[in-house]
DNA sequence: CTGAAAGCGCTAACAA
DNA sequence: TTGTTAGCGCTTTCAG
């Protein structure tokens, strides 16, 4: 029997209760912090408590409860600095207000996002931050909906009619790139994306969009939309740019604008094949940022999210329903921050040749 | 009280119990799979939870278990790639085994590491995963040890008297990146890392020094190790450079081996700020690898640490001793892939001049 | 101010 | 094969 990891049974309420020789109510009301227990007693329990090593079982203590002191979070993955640095919030937040915080990942996945969802409600969660897959009108919403759980949407959404939204002012940050890209002379831009995140791409694509053209109503705009999945966006993005060399020299973008972290990536993944170099060759802004952006060579332009408040408003709103919060849902956008680094220069300062590969 | 996102009552196992006539016993051993019910009361029990949509509250049902199917993760961090694989990873294969994991970031404190393990304990999990943010002599093994409960140590580990660790082979790995740039002709190298991390620094550290002296006797091999947190080595990387270039040319190390991720960055960051070009002006091989690290340009070689091997030996070794396997602790080290990438080359074949800036 | 009693939702013995 | 009984560890009336 050695080495074997032994689980001893832990004293319960009872063993307090007894070695303080009250009841197990009144142990109850002392761990409570209830005010009304006469100070002798209360000190005898403590006593127990410190002698016997008790803590009271949360979950056992929830069984009685109305709601559990658990909130679950669920994000579309834990990969990224974003979802990552979201969670980390959460917890603490969810832990000062004295809950868990349980967090899953529906792994880029409607159908897994549906069944954590069924999972958190047969754990009756007081309420859940869903950062959805796709939008707010997915299966789990819908979900969320008809069960009558409680929760807050963020990052992939705009606005829901049933609950509170809180994500990045996608539209307004995507206005400012606009505007700082054709500060520097841009005229010919491409904008990728992942057709999926439907709501959030439209805000951001249109906050681009409409700014550019009130700026440079002779400016064109390209763009590429991957459907679901960010592999097919390679192939297209490697598409677009072979048609731009077949035509006379000119005719490829000066800037690329990507809408997401991926995007990002492939874009940097496909200018490597080309040979291209940021900014001379090409210029790139993306949306979200990570700590590796700004120690490459160049380092990228990016778009900044403003984790924390997200993380901060979503479990302020969350909270406000779990207490019985009233009123209409309520749709908050965060403002970001706009990084313009080296990435991005103006066109025609560089070589922005035919593309020659100048290993 | 328009828009309150009520919480109505679920159906319990006696609601389902009286519509399909039997009593609640009956519906457990339904639900639970057992084959000694007559089928026709079977399938009124089946009726009734399809009509009731009923499903068992899994927290409820832990109660009377001896153990409860939670299996607790601690991870130091979420915010990087490695951890965030390691939980996406880690949930999945509890899932399998009809466990829910539940994910708690000790944000790199010890402190911290230990409240979450005496909540996890508190919360009666039938096992821990626990990447601890030293070694595995810290305040929270013990705590895990004293309590009896079982777990499982990975990451910054090498081998426990009470628990089983699964860790990357970080000695083959440095033993690897050692032939390499020994191979490249690289005859001074600066090691840098954080001395925190006793063990794995340890392991990497006499790993690469080990094959490197061997191969190169009269190689020389600098160190610079932050003591517990990473902005201290961005300054020692500063002096440690500026000594070099104080002296006669040539006194400055052709390479940069990190021993974790934050320290590649700390390092791309320095070569940054002095116009040092990889792999031109320097080397750098980082330990761990980033999605980032290929598509930058120079891509940076990395060592790739096997998160999925780590995850499901650990796992499968936790399993192993929750179904009660016996038998002393068992040491896993898993092999690690080493990717030597454009930022590593041969000194003597670029300028590796005295450092001036040549933005 | 305190404790007995009744349960939260479920499962495990045991008896029928 | 089934139901009864007795809890898991805790909280919450409610009578004393």
């Amino acid at each position: 029997m050695a080495h074997r990891q032994g689980q001893q049974r832990r004293p319960s309420i009872h063993d307090v209760a007894s070695r303080a020789g009250v009841s197990a109510a009144t142990v109850s009301k002392v761990m409570a912090g209830v005010t009304t227990v006469k100070p002798e007693n209360a000190q005898r329990v403590f006593d127990a408590v410190e002698h016997l090593g008790y803590r009271v079982d949360p979950l056992a203590s929830d069984m009685r409860r109305a709601k559990r002191r658990i909130i679950g979070a669920i994000m579309p993955e834990f990969e990224s600095e974003f979802f990552g640095q979201m969670v980390t919030q959460l917890e603490s937040l969810a832990e000062q207000r004295g809950y868990t915080l349980v967090a899953a990942s529906s792994r880029e996945s409607e159908a897994r996002e549906k069944e954590i969802l069924e999972r958190m409600h047969d754990w009756r969660v007081a309420g859940v931050v869903l950062a959805p897959v796709r939008n707010e009108h997915g299966p789990a919403a819908e979900f969320m909906k008809a069960n009558g759980m409680t929760g807050v949407l963020i990052d992939r959404v705009l606005s829901d009619d049933a609950f509170d939204t809180v994500s990045a002012d996608s539209a307004a940050a995507s206005a400012e790139v606009a505007r700082e890209l054709i500060g520097k002379g841009h005229r010919h831009i491409l904008v990728i994306g992942l057709g999926e995140q439907a709501a959030t791409v439209r805000a951001r694509l249109d906050g681009f969009r409409g700014t550019a053209l009130a700026l440079a109503p002779d400016m064109r705009i390209d763009v590429v939309l991957a459907e679901s999945t960010v592999e097919p966006l390679r192939a297209q993005l490697r598409d677009y740019f072979d048609k731009c060399e077949g035509k006379a020299g000119g005719q490829r973008p000066t800037a690329v604008y990507s809408l997401f972290l991926k995007g990002t990536l492939v874009a940097l993944s496909e200018f490597r094949r080309r040979g291209w170099h940021c900014p001379n060759d090409i210029s790139l802004v993306g949306f979200d940022d990570a700590e590796w952006m700004q120690v490459t060579w160049p380092a990228i332009a990016a778009v900044v999210q403003p984790v924390h408040q997200i993380a901060g408003h979503a479990m302020e709103a969350l909270f406000a329903r779990i207490e019985g919060g009233d009123g209409p849902p309520r749709a908050r956008l965060e403002p970001c921050q706009v990084l313009m680094r080296e990435s991005v220069g103006s066109p025609g300062n560089g070589p922005h040749s035919g593309g020659g590969n100048r290993q």
